[in-house]
DNA sequence: CGAATCCTTCAAATACTTTTGAAGAGTATG
DNA sequence: CATACTCTTCAAAAGTATTTGAAGGATTCG
């Protein structure tokens, strides 16, 4: 009961190789968004062995990829009547993978940002009483620098925020202030 | 009137090389990051000299590093009294930067994929009236999914020419809409 | 014009990332 | 418990990206 290889069609081929462009625009590995769409547009679960035919990839390939796939939760193991093999999933809720990847990845990055930010002001704040007016100069600009960095970053971790609670809520907020300035009429919910 | 090799402070170090991380993380060299922050706490223009001996980078590497930077329109070259090489300082107008990389790299990205997935769309809605009933169930599946994805990215497009607006006005509606849900009292306004 | 200075380019070197596939661990089956 | 099958790991290979530095252009200065 082996070698279903499963051909893609020229569509899905598109597809999963947009997805693994945009991937690894994001920062991840072409091969997770590609292995990700393959799930996705699959009717039923699909095997390890199945998506490396069908990707032409090496079994540990597929194996590392979709550990990390699991580990950001986009894709899940499913159990399937009667067989060895594990079978695998893709997360169909877009908003839940996204928040899910945003709010492990993202957020720390900002946070870790933020942190030495601050840090740094703290050390400015100190030199801007230097004896030396060169330092005093140097360091009252560097600080006032710093802090519109440090704005910025409050702003995107803000805004990142809003992405959550709105994905939590199921997309109600946000997307209605952004539509509420477009055009179209479309009643958007993206799952 | 060479060699004035500048050591940077520690915060002057430690802000770069966040600086540099997060670019790459979004995508960029890190010596960019690293390259414009220096600028950036500079308060005179510097030399691609001046920034080899303080980064420790190759003659080529700032060459090259500091054309990229002109491209993206995040450095400026300055003239300098009677000077003969060229000096350089950071665009200050963050807002101005995040726009204009946004609004070059992100959104062809997103029109990229909004296209492909378009088209894929175009090429099921044909399958969805095959004769086989496999081929029917497989297509009309697919075709919701896609659908997801493209309703999202065309989201994202919408939060992507938000932003833009946003910096234009300069930072008035989404600013305000962020900080609408926000314990925080202060009249953020960053460059 | 010739020398000096500065900038750019690019092939080669280095550093970093991803993929491969064989070895081995784990597990169900007869 | 031996066999067959599947999954994981990991060192080596392949593939990418970045950096170097020497060569060559361009510009200014005397």
């Amino acid at each position: 009961m082996t070698k279903e290889a499963h051909t893609l069609w020229p569509s899905e081929a598109a597809v999963s190789d947009v997805v693994g462009r945009l991937m690894e625009f994001w920062g991840f590995k072409r091969n997770m968004g590609r292995i990700w769409a393959v799930l996705y547009l699959s009717v039923e679960p699909r095997s390890a062995e199945d998506l490396r035919e069908t990707l032409k990839l090496s079994s540990g390939a597929v194996s590392m990829t979709l550990s990390e796939l699991l580990r950001w939760g986009v894709v899940r193991k499913v159990w399937v009547q009667g067989e060895r093999k594990d079978f695998y999933t893709a997360e169909v809720q877009l908003w839940r993978m996204i928040s899910r990847v945003f709010s492990e990845r993202e957020r720390s990055e900002i946070k870790f940002a933020i942190e030495a930010f601050e840090e740094a002001l703290a050390e400015l704040d100190v030199l801007k009483r230097s004896d030396d007016a060169k330092t005093r100069e140097r360091a009252t600009l560097q600080y006032a620098r710093i802090e519109q960095l440090l704005e910025l970053s409050r702003l995107g971790q803000k805004l990142l925020d809003a992405l959550l609670a709105t994905a939590k809520l199921d997309a109600e907020p946000l997307v209605r202030f952004l539509l509420g300035r477009e055009k179209s009429p479309s009643s958007s919910h993206v799952s």
